[in-house]
Order: structure tokens, then C-alpha cells, then sequence
DNA sequence: TAATAAGGTTTATTTTATAAACCAAATTTT
DNA sequence: AAAATTTGGTTTATAAAATAAACCTTATTA
């Protein structure tokens, strides 16, 4: 069997990756919203994933607010793809 | 976003029981040569997924050597079949 | 001007997963 | 026939994660 890479293993993780995917871009506030995840949760695993390579984090201004936007990278999305593809062989799909 | 089951969603775990949904019943040195754990780890999730009536584990006699056979039960298939209905909308599958 | 909220980050705590050490019985080696 | 090794595990200790709590800065609101 497979190893299953331990970085989309998780469920937050995965839920952002997963919501990046179909998205071109998200922010922080609306990734919190949609994960239902606390702010600190939230920034730990965008780090984690930024840091891997599979995600980029942009931090900037909107109006006078500061904003995060994120969004998958090509290396995130065949990371994500791979993921799949071995877990449906634990899933039987 | 729904909650991926915490129980199932552990590597090891999720192998043991990807396994025990295709087969009548396994043994803990089959579980372990095909999960390619140690005896140890695989002893601690064995005990998490009994205790939580994922599985049923028995322990006899084979010959003059112990035996621990484990099989799913129908709250655990169940349970897996959740999980996996879950882990789809996250899949996009 | 003193609270309160928005948008986060950092640090501490709790849970988990994993590995290392151990145990008893059976088998093999010397 | 001891001594060492293997088999089939369990228990305990350690490492790694996930999560939450506390905190920070700037902007609003009362």
C-alpha cells in the first residue's frame, strides 16, 4: 500500500487544498469561514502548505485592511491529484 | 464541509480496515506484513478500531502459537462507507 | 478616549502516531 | 540441555501533529 502524503492527510489541509482547487483564489477570511477553523488553526496549516511549495500566500491591503489571498500551485495541484489517486486505492473506488 | 470521522482518518487505520472490507477475516501478522507497519503500531489502532466496534478481534490458539484474528463488523462498514461519502465531496469525486 | 472588532500570528496544550523496549512461549543452535 | 533466537504480541516512552488560547496591530464605534 501506498503511503498517503501526510502533508494533504489532514483535514483541514485537505479542505483547503480541497476548496483551492476549485477556486482561482481564496482569502483568509472566507477559507476560515468555509473550513469553520479558528484563525490560529487556519494560519498554521496555510504556513505548512506555503512552505511545501503548494500554495502561494499573498499578503496585501484591501482598502485599509490587511488581506491574505491564497491560491494552489501547479505543484499543489499534482501533489493534490496524487493524493486521489492513492487513496482510492484504500477506498475501493 | 462535513467532518472527515477522526477514527478512520489515520493511515494505518484507514489501511486495516481498506483491508478487513475485502476480506471474511485477518490475522495481526497478515495485517502487518501488508501494512507494512510495526507489530507495536499496528497493536495500539487494532485496539483503537475495537474499542470504537469498527472490528472484532479474537485471540486463540493456532497450533501452540497465538492467534489474533480481527474482521470488520457492520457498524464499522458502515462507519467506512460514511467516511467514504464524506472524503468524496472533499475529492471532488 | 475607551472599548470593541477585524485580521491575523505566536505560543502553549492536548492528541496522535510511532517507535522502542519488553514479555512469554516455542524453536533452533551449540 | 543450556543458551540464543524467533514468533506473536503488549506496554510504555517519545516525537510529531493538530488545535486552541493568548496576544498583537490597526481601524472602527460608542
Amino acid at each position: 500500500m501506498k503511503e498517503l502524503n501526510p502533508l494533504l492527510h489532514s483535514q483541514l489541509r485537505l479542505a483547503i487544498m480541497s476548496i483551492l482547487m476549485n477556486v482561482e483564489e481564496a482569502d483568509f477570511v472566507y477559507l476560515k469561514e468555509k473550513t469553520e477553523s479558528t484563525a490560529g488553526n487556519l494560519s498554521v496549516q496555510l504556513d505548512k502548505l506555503s512552505s511545501a511549495g503548494y500554495i502561494s500566500v499573498e499578503k496585501g491591503m484591501l482598502g485599509k485592511r490587511p488581506r491574505t489571498t491564497c491560491s494552489i500551485t501547479s505543484e499543489g495541484q499534482r501533489a493534490f491529484e496524487e493524493y486521489v489517486e492513492v487513496l482510492k486505492t484504500y477506498l475501493n473506488l
